[in-house]
RNA sequence: GGUCAUGUAGCUCAGUGGUAGAGCACUACGUUGACAUCGUAGUGGUCGUAGGUUCGAUCCCUAUCGUGACCACCA
């Protein structure tokens, strides 16, 4: 046995150390066959940089599961990754490469994916290391990537099934374009934020009358691709100029006055635009009446430069065709009302740049047909929420799920596996040789081929996650043993992007479900209550707390600040506490090896022989339930409320007081015992302290708890000394509010109660 | 507009159909075999407001106000 008597707690002195030559086993033994197994599947952190203290909450949730699981003894596989997180990451690459003076819009689109695996590289490399401070025991020889070798032969894979199934299709349609990116993004990576607007009213002549008709719009400059009027048809206002033609101003195209419930005669001027090419309602309404889509935008949000747009604001940005157009219509008196009213406009949520609606050709999911299934594995409570709340927000977006679209113009992702022939035919293979033969097949022209240029929405892969970081699609004994997984532990901001796809995906593909429970944990915050964002400049670095705290210090304050369903306002003060806590840990030890206390004394030939002795051990006891029950639960604050009851409460404030005063080796013998217990089942909490005492109180130490049901605990003298305990604190009171010399506390000296005479010695605690 | 949360001590938050709890902060005392990164004790709350159910409500129900998040509209 070492000493720690004269050194006090410091974790930068055994942190690393300790993680290195942990006695846990992170390997996975593939031979062993046991029933109970636990899997769990790490969210790949995105490769866009370093962590965060949302990650250190969700590695930290995972890490004491995956602790806890071992020490039971189950067969314990934790699946740890990074992502490629295609826009995400190509934006970070771009400004890292702005900050390096290189001018990446001129590299070779090969050029820049290398630039973007050199930086890759670096990210995982950070991030592993930040898990492994942290503690994160997973065994990561394991470790996947979302674009590994591996990854894209199950993406491939997946596209190709999901295709041949009739699943997957290309389709010219309205999507979401981000005009600074370049590319098609889905409705969820779009934030509406409301803003300050202007509703122009603007009058359209109409044809053969001299009169006007007057439409309001937010949005003048695509009044070029409008292609009809709509009113409502109960609006006496508009009622007899429906089938009449209007000019757009400053053209002389025709447009016809059509009647669309659409048209809302509270809102506006009752008259709405229909520009079916650039808006998703008016895209409908065209479809309803067969009017055709008039584009005017190109790909970077600028006005078309042809004759649909008048010669002023031709091939100009937006907002620059918006300004001159609306002063040219207040000149010309066309413009009969200017309204300042608040309104949402669509942002990119990368880009942070305004999302138009255009017609493109893009690959589409029928999501409406994999949701059925999902849905159902959630109703029946084959899938579990944590808490239950969350199955609400998952059956809300799940029932009213559209087409997803699964096509992006940019760089960094996975290649659909499509190439075209001369004529268009799209001939979907894993690979160049089997595009060909199948080409040939086909009678198309081999040489002809092209191969697609979208990649995949950075989510598709994402979805596969929880079998094809196991070997999907070929058998592997992964899959066999550890599929499928479960609890999965994330945030709610991925609950439509990420968890109902791979709920949809496994169901699909495996069959089965992907995981049994999903714990849906807290946000966060800054003390304030606000989120920690860069702009603002309240970010913690974790690894800045854990140098200065101790990675075992910031775990448990994660942990007991994880209050399911309520955001964390986290301020560094709860880890100084924290940190103190674990070092009222640590000198319980240094004080037990002053008194010399053995600790590796075998249960056996301890005697319960006091009533304390039995009382310690029923609140061993407790303790090792609750903790227990708590883990059934998700409840990670309770387990460490917990843990300061029994250690600080229970176990310092009156055992280790009461060896102070009763001097025995037996009971010495058994605060060895308790001690140790305690180090042990608050392993999974906090592992590195843990284990260092462990390692420096046993030479052979375990991590295995002892078994307690073995020891025959006497529940009345436990109870007693519960009552003793009462009464101690009571006395104690007594004392302080009216002093050593008041008749009250007289009164108490002489009024003793009788606990028995095997309890005599502690009534000297309350004095 | 729809949905879901949430309102308990100065602060952060637990909790329960039956005399209100913890940590931090604050106050007093304390260096009596580890621990001042500490110990002991204490101050502090009509449990958002108004109704209802009940023998009894902070807890269940209804309404209302405040806060937050998500979704939708996005003329």
């Amino acid at each position: 046995m070492n000493s720690i008597i004269d050194s006090r707690y410091d974790p930068n002195l055994f942190e690393t150390e300790i993680y290195n030559k942990s006695l846990v086993n992170f390997k996975v033994d593939l031979c062993k066959n046991n029933n109970n197994y636990f899997s769990i599947l790490m969210p790949p952190p995105n490769v866009t940089g370093s962590l965060h203290l949302g990650h250190a909450l969700n590695c930290t949730l995972q890490d004491i599961l995956v602790r806890y699981n071992r020490q039971k003894g189950n067969d314990t596989y934790w699946q740890p990754g990074v992502d490629h997180a295609g826009i995400a990451t190509q934006i970070v690459v771009e400004k890292w490469l702005e900050k390096q003076c290189i001018d990446y819009k001129s590299l070779s689109n090969e050029a820049f994916i290398q630039k973007v695996w050199e930086w890759k590289r670096q990210s995982s490399n950070d991030i592993v290391i930040q898990q492994k401070a942290l503690g994160c025991s997973a065994p990561w020889e394991y470790s996947r990537f979302t674009m590994d070798e591996g990854f894209i032969k199950s993406v491939t894979e997946a596209f190709i099934i999901l295709y041949k199934d009739g699943l997957i299709y290309k389709a010219n349609r309205l999507v979401n374009w981000d005009t600074k990116l370049e590319t098609a993004i889905s409705d969820l990576e779009i934030k509406n934020v409301e803003e300050n607007g202007t509703l122009w009213y603007i009058n359209y002549k109409i044809v053969n009358k001299n009169q006007y008709i007057t439409v309001a719009t937010t949005r003048p400059e695509t009044m070029f691709g409008d292609v009809a009027l709509a009113v409502n048809s109960n609006d006496n206002r508009y009622k007899d100029l429906i089938g009449n033609y209007a000019y757009i101003p400053y053209t002389n195209r025709k447009i016809p006055i059509i009647a669309d419930e659409h048209a809302d005669m509270e809102k506006g001027s009752g008259c709405v635009k229909i520009t079916p090419a650039h808006d998703f309602n008016d895209f409908e309404v065209g479809k309803r009446h067969n009017l055709e889509s008039i584009t005017i935008l190109d790909k970077h949000g600028h006005l078309l430069n042809n004759e649909l747009i008048p010669d002023f604001i031709r091939g100009l940005y937006l907002k620059k065709a918006r300004k001159l157009l609306v002063e040219k219509l207040r000149n010309d008196e066309l413009l009969v009302k200017e309204e300042q009213i608040k309104h949402f406009v669509p942002y990119g949520d990368r880009s942070g740049t305004v999302i138009e609606p255009m017609i493109t050709e893009q690959w589409f999911l029928n999501a409406k047909e994999l949701s059925k299934k999902a849905i159902e594995a959630v109703k029946t409570g084959k899938i579990k929420f944590y808490p239950d709340k969350w199955k609400n927000t998952f059956f809300d977006w799940m029932n009213n799920i559209q087409p997803w679209c699964i096509s992006r113009q940019i760089k960094w992702g996975h290649r659909i596996p499509v190439w075209y022939g001369p004529n268009g035919e799209i001939i979907v293979a894993r690979n160049e040789e089997e595009a060909i033969i199948e080409a040939e097949k086909l009678c198309i022209d081999k040489n002809k081929l092209t191969k697609e240029t979208d990649v995949l929405d950075t989510w598709f892969s994402s979805a596969l996650w929880p079998f094809a970081t196991m070997g999907w699609p070929d058998k592997s004994e992964l899959l066999n043993k550890y599929f499928p997984t479960s609890t999965i532990i994330t945030g709610f901001d991925i609950i439509f992007f990420w968890i109902s796809r791979m709920i949809m995906m496994s169901l699909y593909f495996m069959k089965d479900i992907p995981f049994k429970d999903i714990y849906i944990h807290a946000l966060v915050r800054d003390d304030k209550g606000q989120k920690m964002s860069k702009s603002k400049g309240n970010v913690i670095n974790p690894l800045d707390l854990m140098k200065e705290f101790g990675a075992d210090a910031l775990r448990y304050t994660l942990a007991f600040l994880s209050v399911p369903g309520r955001d964390i306002k986290f301020g560094r003060e709860n880890v100084k506490v924290s940190r103190n806590f674990i070092t009222k840990i640590w000198n319980a030890c240094r004080f037990l090896q002053t008194q010399n206390v053995n600790f590796n004394v075998n249960i056996s030939n301890i005697q319960l022989k006091h009533p304390i002795h039995h009382w310690i051990f029923s609140k061993l006891r407790e303790f090792k339930i609750g903790i227990e029950s708590d883990i059934k639960e998700y409840r990670f604050d309770y387990i460490t409320h917990r843990m300061q009851v029994f250690l600080r409460d229970q176990f310092c404030d009156f055992f280790v007081e009461a060896i102070k005063l009763q001097n025995d080796d037996n009971t010495k013998n058994i605060a060895g015992i308790i001690y140790k217990e305690f180090l042990k089942l608050s392993n999974p909490v906090i592992p590195f302290v843990t284990e260092y005492l462990l390692s420096i109180i046993d030479n052979n130490y375990s991590l295995n708890p002892i078994n307690i049901e073995e020891i025959e605990i006497d529940i009345n003298k436990s109870e007693k000394i519960d009552n003793i305990i009462d009464w101690i604190h009571n006395v104690r009171s007594i004392k302080h509010e009216f002093g050593k010399e008041s008749k009250e506390y007289i009164t108490v000296q002489n009024n003793i109660p009788n606990f028995g005479e095997d309890c005599n010695v502690l009534i000297k605690l309350a004095f």
